[in-house]
DNA sequence: TTCAAAATGTAGTCATTGACAACATTGGAG
DNA sequence: CTCCAATGTTGTCAATGACTACATTTTGAA
């Protein structure tokens, strides 16, 4: 047992995204974590100024995730601009609920106010991933008629708006895995209609 | 000055609400709601066993004000059940907009899971209305080929994500009050087709 | 190699908070 | 009028976040 932890600050965010997944944003107690990992209660100031820069550091790392996240599912899904979008849109859907903690410091607004840069970076490269994504598929098609600030504010509302609504909903207990997961496809391909329908068969 | 302060539940119902437009939700703190008003830091507990409950019921006024306010748009709209519902949607994001308060404590996920029977009751009717209308509108011709559920979720997912989305952005102040409205319209447009277009003309 | 300074962790303290218990005041039902 | 339930007050306690002073370890430059 060294006097130095070694890695205190990854301990930090991961303990903190354990205790966030299973008693939610405010059941955490920068205490508590410091009790939990083993070391005292005010070491963590050494990395996190304060309770907002811990979960500012979560939420930089949830983006960083999730874009890692949503990237991969788009190369997985191919070369069509249109259905890297759409799968990205799918991704995010499993990551909130695979990852609930993540998903809840990504969304918490109280931590954008006072942005870190660490933040202001992470998240910036979250929506330029998206935005890209986004623009790539309008060009190749979807909703042509549209803008792309129309386009893009629909396409994130929609997703993490049903991203939240099941993240909730699974806390509940009241519906099971499989079943949200294929409910959110169908709304993403809502969305973002997979196979460039001209009309028709827009959705299924 | 009485000993009884008369009205306390509602009053600090509404000054709660507005600490938490000016703080945000975890900016609330029972003791400094009890002198903002004037009664002893314990007073608050005859009416709210604790925290959960005051923000529980907070939630079950915004759910109904919610439903109030959406109600209302529905019936300026006409009796078109598409254009009732698109003018839904638009609403709630104005809802959002206009009373940040309320709607951050109705999209409180903590909330939620330890509901009390009066937001239960509030919630259950909020979504009643939504969901009755969104059968409506279905039934007029609103994407006849997806089942009902899956529209009720995207659409419902699409305005609160969009309506989070203005909140959370309103309060940097980056974004004109205006803008956003118009985006927002823009985008509930493109979830509910206000003139139930065949194709060709799918959203403007 | 040495050693001073930076990084990291510890111990102690304080005001604030949420929750609880015991007591006081009020108003209304019988 | 009297009792009692509703409502409000004061007192108290443990937990917390934030701060300060101090201890230990690491590091890198002379």
């Amino acid at each position: 047992m060294t006097y130095h932890h070694g890695n205190l600050r990854q301990t930090l965010l991961e303990r903190a995204a354990h205790i966030i997944a299973a008693q939610g944003i405010d059941g955490l107690s920068l205490r508590a974590l410091a009790r939990d990992i083993g070391v005292s209660h005010s070491a963590p100031a050494r990395h996190f100024k304060d309770k907002h820069a811990l979960l500012a550091g979560l939420a930089a790392e949830a983006h960083e995730k999730l874009k890692n996240f949503i990237s991969q599912a788009a190369d997985d899904a191919g070369k069509d601009p249109v259905a890297r979008y759409n799968a990205m849109g799918k991704a995010t859907i499993r990551f909130a609920l695979a990852q609930p903690a993540y998903f809840k410091a990504l969304q918490n607004p109280e931590v954008h106010q006072r942005a870190s840069p660490e933040l202001k970076t992470a998240h910036g490269a979250y929506l330029d991933t998206v935005k890209e994504a986004a623009d790539a598929a309008h060009r190749a098609g979807w909703n042509p008629r549209e803008d792309t600030m129309t386009l893009f504010t629909f396409s994130t509302a929609a997703a993490h708006g049903a991203a939240t609504l099941f993240s909730d909903m699974f806390g509940t207990n009241t519906f099971a895995h499989a079943d949200l997961l294929a409910l959110g496809e169908k709304v993403i391909d809502l969305v973002i209609p997979p196979h460039s329908s001209l009309c028709s068969t827009n959705g299924a």
